[in-house]
DNA sequence: ATGAGTGCAAAGGCTTTGCATTAGG
DNA sequence: CCTAATGCAAAGCCTTTGCACTCAT
């Protein structure tokens, strides 16, 4: 998922809002392009080499606030963040329960199609549906390995 | 949402795994089955009277250990607690983008039947999957109310 | 040059934990 | 009775913030 033109994106979406687009923030959106799959920041720092936390997370806050990144919460303590659809395209997630492990998960259009029925359902009651989550719950390969030993 | 059966349903679930059905605990099973919603642990409070928060903390952290409740992590920073689908039938969720609250929503059988063909095709990469979440995001009828001003 | 960004350290705030006391079975 | 549970307060831990310094434009 490292295609080039995630910089432009990212350079172009920051200086619109009036920010730069400088090393450190480079590295934090190259390195979530990188994992493709929700990180934690302690993840991102181990893969961002100098970076330090502050930097991470205050870059990490602009991303979302500009658009370019989402935080998506799991089962455990951390908040994860990656790069939001409009630059990763639309997908779902698996979140595995014994490691807290996140993974990106490419939907079907026969999913899709039931996902916006269902939001539309919703529109009746006076809500403003802006999008949807679907998540599947359950251990991943490297788990379920060493629950059965 | 206030079914008798529930604590019955608690009380052997906790006994079961060798817990005590305290006053406490009964008192937070109860305003979790009033609320019918993920609540805040202050929320849970203020419906409580005199429950100091580490009993309700505690009591919460057991009550999802043995399955009868589920953690919703919102978009604010506090940790949202409900009962599990055990004990609520499934149901899905809708979050307010603007306030943080989390609303139930009861699925359609047409969603069930997509929802559960897109769990088959991980099965098929190694996952165990549980279960799954299908969450709308949006505006809630109070936000977009006060948006709109 | 000049304001945004950075880096370090300290503070915040939700949640957890220690320990003496109380209550459940 | 005897162990689990409680209640208060203090500690933990992820995250945010203050402030002086640096870099981008």
């Amino acid at each position: 998922m490292l295609r080039e033109s995630t910089h432009d994106d990212a350079a172009l979406r920051l200086q619109e809002a009036g920010y730069r687009y400088t090393t450190a923030r480079r590295k934090v959106v190259h390195a979530l392009s990188s994992e493709g799959r929700p990180v934690t920041v302690p993840e991102l720092l181990a893969a961002l080499d100098g970076v330090p936390q502050s930097s991470a997370y205050r870059t990490l806050t602009i991303l979302v606030d500009v658009g370019l990144a989402v935080k998506v919460s799991g089962s455990d303590d951390y908040d994860r963040f990656e790069l939001a659809e409009d630059v990763t395209g639309h997908h779902h997630h698996l979140f595995c329960s014994a490691c807290g492990t996140v993974t990106d998960l490419q939907p079907s259009a026969r999913l899709e199609q039931a996902l916006s029925e269902a939001a539309l359902a919703v529109t009746a009651m006076g809500y403003e549906v802006s999008g949807h989550r679907f998540d599947l719950v359950g251990t991943c390969p490297a788990c379920t390995a060493l629950a059965e030993q």
